[in-house]
DNA sequence: GGGCGGTGTCAGGGAATTCCCGACACCAGC
DNA sequence: GCTGGTGTCGGGAATTCCCTGACACCGCCC
């Protein structure tokens, strides 16, 4: 009996590059390809794969979402998120979803094979190049550490990703320069980033500033 | 004879997924894997493949960077541009940039392999679902300040927006620090953008890189 | 052929900023 | 009452930024 694997991907070429990859292994069976959460949720009802391969980032209900359905409805189905983010906080993000596993991109195909026939023998798996980092940020930091920023903090976070100086921060909130120094490199040791650019990201993807 | 291909992208799992699907194909041979446009231009050389599926965003140097590269060094090798991308602007970039075709990651494998074919037959391919838009931007040609910026000042805008100082950027490129430094003060200049944010926030907008 | 503009490469030097050390006061919680 | 997080600042060294040249190469146009 082949494991029987579902692909969830919204990049076809993708998806279906990985079937070629995965059907050439003589124990694996994949049983479709779909292109995006709420189709994975309903190939999972209809096909009950054992396993789902499931791509982190995808337009409307994305990996995680679905692994939260797939769990709730389909506690027998196991999910392998495929991510190209290799940052502990989307690990984590997923795997509280209910991930069995996370494999980033960069890894090798062969990492994808050992995830499937890892979390089919009802264990966990994660790229070997994240187990460290993880399992740090899940010892040391349970929460999102976004959410421990200070609200001057986070006020400075946002002036610096509008493109603001720590001079000119200063004299908009009426502070020395050294304060706002502080302030900002307390912020970047909380989120564990050491360069501006980093930072311009993080606050886009948090909605503190847009893209105009 | 085969059609020699060369595979050219930082994920790992997609390009060794990639070589399954082609080479499942009796006229297809893929000759390598290599992870970033430096490696591509480096393999070009060594092995002569009739063709490369380049993928568009790679970190150091990208795509288009390589595909301009290998269209100096080596103008019998043609590129395919497998992107994420659908809106013309990043189309257009890599059609002058010198590829041959561009194929979105949406559209199914089999476009892939018909490109591999017309490619090598010497013709063009765009994705069906890219023609109309693409022939649009084409016509109407406006020249905004980014088009404007020569390869290396592209290249360490891209490198700056991906969080790198100016001494590893001159690492990395085996260039003096003070020459980095003019760079950035070209690329700036050009651009009429003077701080690190909004620098970053443009290569998000042009898709040099991605929120990661 | 000779300018001319754009590019690739580099340097000097002062101004500005960052980085790495503290420091202290306040307030909350245990 | 002590400990930890926060808000506020400073000193001084290290680094980066900014501006101003500089020069060689290349393609283009007269």
């Amino acid at each position: 009996m082949k494991i029987r694997v579902l692909i969830a991907d919204d990049h076809s070429v993708v998806a279906e590059s990985l079937r070629y990859m995965l059907e050439a292994q003589p124990d694996i069976e994949v049983v479709g390809c779909v292109a995006n959460g709420n189709e994975a949720v309903r190939a999972c009802i209809d096909q009950r794969p054992d396993i789902v391969l499931m791509d982190y980032a995808m337009p409307g209900l994305d990996g995680t979402d679905a692994t939260r359905l797939i769990g709730e409805r389909l506690p027998g189905i196991r999910v392998i998120m495929l991510s190209m983010y290799a940052d502990p906080m989307h690990v984590c993000r997923a795997l509280r979803a209910g991930a069995s596993a996370y494999v980033v991109k960069k890894s090798a195909a062969a990492e994808v094979v050992n995830a499937v026939r890892t979390v089919h023998g009802g264990r966990r798996y994660l790229s070997t190049s994240l187990v460290e980092t993880t399992i740090d940020a899940l010892l040391s930091d349970t929460q999102d550490p976004f959410d421990r920023l200070s609200a001057r903090e986070r006020q400075v976070l946002k002036m610096l990703a509008e493109g603001a100086g720590v001079a000119q921060i200063a004299a908009v909130l009426s502070l020395s320069p050294k304060t706002v120094e502080t302030y900002r490199a307390r912020l970047m040791e909380k989120l564990e980033i050491h360069d501006l650019a980093s930072l311009v990201k993080l606050a886009i993807q948090r909605g503190l500033i847009t893209l105009d």
